[in-house]
DNA sequence: TCTATAGGCAAGTGGCTACTTGCCTGTCTA
DNA sequence: TAGACAGGCAAGTAGCCACTTGCCTATAGA
């Protein structure tokens, strides 16, 4: 199992991340022409694979395989981790 | 204002942050001491230095002079922005 | 079957970052 | 005021990580 906090720590994983929370199951070509479109982003195909490979080795995404294409899901389990970690309870003291 | 994300990704210093946690308010040699006795660190000061200077940079640490030493606090509201990022209630479906 | 499509594997590279090392500044106390 | 104590500054180094590059595998459709 891979660490939650490094794979958050890239901005381009964080930005996935948003994108499947705002459209879940995604191909990876999906995920690469929405991050293009929407996002600005200019990264290729292959620096998006290994972030998605970064992300599932986290938790924070699950895949299954649809015949020659590979379907991504957001999983944020990993971060109640965090959540749970720090006292957030401290609202005003 | 550094990046949260980038702050929590180092282990070290997470373990400051839990440090601080269970003990808030210390100076950088108590913290030094405390992560070597009780969290098996092997850091230098320096490098404690380093990361508190980090953590202070990304909001999750604040900090206050007392005569020669330096009183550390922490301060877990840059949190908030990871939970509410993304979204945390799929508890089960 | 042939070709386009969707994705994977692996080596190499450049830049960032954690840590070290050495020295310096400021503050309390005897 | 001298020395101990708490911490800061800055340059150098080594390892990691994001990204590239090139090639390969597998599936779907004509």
């Amino acid at each position: 199992m891979g660490d939650v906090f490094k794979a958050l720590a890239d901005p381009t994983r964080r930005t996935i991340l948003d994108e499947l929370a705002e459209r879940d199951g995604q191909s990876l070509f999906e995920i690469c022409s929405r991050l293009a479109m929407r996002h600005g982003s200019t990264s290729t195909r292959q620096a998006i694979s290994q972030h998605l490979a970064v992300l599932e080795e986290a938790g924070l995404v699950r895949s299954r395989r649809e015949g020659r294409t590979k379907i991504h899901h957001l999983n944020t389990e990993p971060l109640r981790s965090i959540v749970d970690r720090w006292p957030l309870h401290r609202l005003k003291e």
